[in-house]
DNA sequence: TCGTGTTACTGGTCAGACCAGTAGTAGAAA
DNA sequence: TTTCTACTACTGGTCTGACCAGTAACACGA
């Protein structure tokens, strides 16, 4: 059995990111630091300033780093930020391929697991920002602006913002808030059907109602309830735009 | 209120980034096109060449293209992999130790939501390979080789990469995988600690038995009782691992 | 028909230059 | 002395133009 490394062969720029990412691994740089200025990093590395850009460049676009043009103090080292995440995501959701089924599928998953840890484990005063998002929708529902419908909308994301923020897991949050952004894309670009925003309309009072109960069973530290009750909201929420096959792939995931 | 949108200072390699993902995004581009050569894009876009080099690094580092050294057809659009997701995924739990329970209760979640969807939808054929690797594993853990250890390691990720393809959704897969790399890479590096392996070592066969009940339930469509036997399993697996405040945060999921 | 060498490209790297913009400081004004 | 201002010496962003090692494709000879 011939067991030789696949040659990799390394581009000198992805030398220097890997040093760097090293570094902050380590410790030896940590979030709030600067990195010396480029001219300063092509001498240590021995490289040309084009190679170090590419490689600040690459650090930048992961989130590793921002750069501070004109800053004599040099680019810095920033902590982490979900943003990271969420960008790839949304590039998987735009993909061909998946399915809108496959994303309602995934948020409802999202989204009960959220609520389930939101009550289980958050702190009171985060139970009363959602509680107050909850009496948002509900004032909302009870107006007849003009648009309310698409204010509604806004108000029901921070919502659900809210309860993924509660569960006290990034990547949870990062995730939710990236499928969430997906869908309303994906509903804003479909949208040329006027009657689905007209449905929504008729149902906003619903909405609202569904939210002020799983507010309130998070408030009760209900977590398989509130699991529950988040799951069969949002279930019913896309319930009438979907197929009988697409539905029958969600339904396990609810109740 | 003065609402005035805050300025962007655009830098023109980002331009030159959006105008290519929003060609994919359109499908004016797709996985395994190719694109023009920088020369040709450095016209296109009316910029220098470093400038379509820096944009060609941000898409190639954020997993939009692979670029061919030599190839006369530029750089290849390729799909979407669940790599491009781990990268940011393991930056992230390297952070300040707090986010290694994040990780693990984000998998928790992952593998038990993926284990019910199995156990509701998937095929015949899928269950047979599902159950295939279960006794695989089972095997493994009856050996005495060498290096059996680091096997029963990949068979196990195997196993767990089956259930997630047995959901039929992308996004749990791919979100699966990544948590599942993202875990194996930090054990890895931390495990200067020789002690872990040998736990491990005295616990394949409980966990080969894991599995096996896992399929089961699985192969009987028992959804609720898949769940559940999955967040146990991986539970399990991590729990000596984890301090008092981090199992708390844990529990809710499991059962 | 089948290798084979040439060729015209590719991306990776280098060098040196200019620009707009900022932090910090030295000096002018109060 | 304090406050404001102009300057300076840097920063990152962009440009130009060049060389290299490597590859795909094609024309060519066997």
């Amino acid at each position: 059995m011939m067991n030789f490394e696949p040659i990799k062969k390394v581009n000198s720029y992805e030398l220097i990111v890997e040093q760097i990412e090293a570094r902050i691994r380590d410790g030896e740089l940590s979030a709030g630091d600067r990195l010396p200025g480029e001219r300063r990093l092509m001498e240590t590395f021995s490289v040309s300033r084009s190679t170090v850009r590419e490689a600040m460049r690459v650090l930048h676009a992961t989130g590793v780093v921002e750069p501070h043009a004109g800053d004599p103090r040099g680019s810095e080292v920033i902590p982490f930020s979900p943003k990271t995440l969420q960008r790839p995501l949304a590039r998987m959701a735009h993909q061909e391929g998946t399915s809108r089924a496959e994303l309602i599928q995934f948020r409802l998953l999202l989204e009960g697991q959220s609520a389930l840890l939101a009550a289980a484990l958050c702190s009171d005063e985060t139970k009363d920002e959602i509680e107050s998002r909850a009496a948002d929708l509900a004032e909302l529902a009870a107006s007849d602006s003009a648009d309310a419908v698409e204010e509604f909308g806004r108000v029901l994301s921070a919502f659900h913002h809210a309860i993924r923020l509660a569960s006290s897991n990034q990547l949870l949050q990062a995730t939710g808030q990236a499928v969430d952004g997906a869908l309303t894309e994906i509903a804003r670009q479909r949208l040329d059907d006027e009657t689905h925003g007209l449905a929504r309309r008729g149902r906003l009072g619903q909405s609202a109602q569904d939210a002020a109960g799983l507010a309130e069973r998070i408030r009760d530290g209900d977590a398989a309830g509130a699991r529950r009750t988040a799951t069969e909201n949002i279930y019913r929420f896309y319930r009438d735009s979907l197929t009988e096959a697409e539905r029958a792939t969600l339904e396990p995931l609810v109740g």
